[in-house]
DNA sequence: CTTGGAATGTCAACAAGGCTGACTTAAAGT
DNA sequence: ACTTTAAGTCAGCCTTGTTGACATTCCAAG
């Protein structure tokens, strides 16, 4: 624990006080809002939320997917991703296959339509991500990533790291 | 624009891949599920949700502050505030005073029952991303909070910066 | 073959926390 | 005096989450 002696920790321990974690604290909250918001924007008026586009986006993601493998990633309970679905469905942007192997499985994939919303979606968050890490450099980014995996529970960073292997 | 030439830009802008992107919106995504959850579980069972906590933790932040200057900071509208408020009020967390100056302004402050439980939950908030910090180290934390101000809208940076200043 | 349990879907009811719109009160500002 | 601002309130609506109960379908183990 002593690294030298010091005040603080010899290596610089700084980093872990109460004020640098408030600030990291704020910083999440209020950087939220901006990686939330172009989406929020271009689904307002249609009759879509942000649960829809949580969705799509996990459907677009990993093509077939079931709708339990979606529940466990999104951790909302079956009645609310239900609700989102079926409008989905009804408004032709998922479809919903019946499993060939397990007919009781319903494998899901964005349509054309559906498609085309993801892509729309996806390039407003993109846009601004991009903007972030272009104005922070590629240190700062991966910094920033460490930072995150770190902070995910660990149930969330198996789905995530199980995510990011099958590349679309 | 053109570094060198190379396919991709000469000073490796591989970290600007639709790829890198997608990773980036993930992991805040699972992160910030990570980020509320420890508070959220504290405030279950109590009357309260996440909205009391971020009144909680931005009176915590800037005692004093008007019901005006929270609205613009946590951006919702009065009525939802109000609500949060209120109950806050009533059960003896935060105490709202006449402006003395301004006798329209009522200027906030947390009781000791309200700092309390602003303390407990920013103990636990603070514990995850003190572990997360020191897991990810100095460089990660630095680009951490440089790739979030940047994705921040300028107003919200603005809010952002000035809360940053008058520490407590 | 039967039965248990898993995967899915659906209905109903509810709560939190957003929102808009309309309106009041009190105090400042001009 | 008149207007604007700060705050609060009432009513009603929407989205998205929750529980609980229940039906259907179908795989798999006994």
């Amino acid at each position: 624990m002593a690294e030298h002696s010091g005040q603080g920790g010899g290596e610089s321990l700084l980093f872990l006080t109460d004020e640098q974690l408030r600030k990291g604290i704020e910083a999440m909250f209020f950087a939220y809002r901006g990686f939330t918001e172009d989406p929020d924007r271009i689904l307002e008026g249609m009759d879509y939320g942000r649960a829809h586009h949580r969705a799509i986006h996990f459907i677009h993601r990993s093509p077939g997917t079931t709708v339990t493998n979606l529940l466990s990633i999104l951790g909302v309970t079956k009645q609310s991703l239900n609700r989102v679905l079926r409008a989905l469905v009804e408004d032709g942007l998922v479809e919903s296959r019946i499993g060939r192997q397990d007919k009781r499985e319903r494998h899901l994939h964005l349509t054309e339509q559906g498609r085309a919303l993801e892509r729309e979606l996806s390039d407003a968050q993109r846009a601004r991500m991009r903007a972030a890490y272009r104005a922070a450099g590629p240190v700062a980014v991966q910094g920033f990533r460490q930072v995150l995996e770190a902070m995910m529970d660990p149930d969330l960073r198996r789905q995530y790291n199980t995510l990011k292997e099958n590349g679309p």
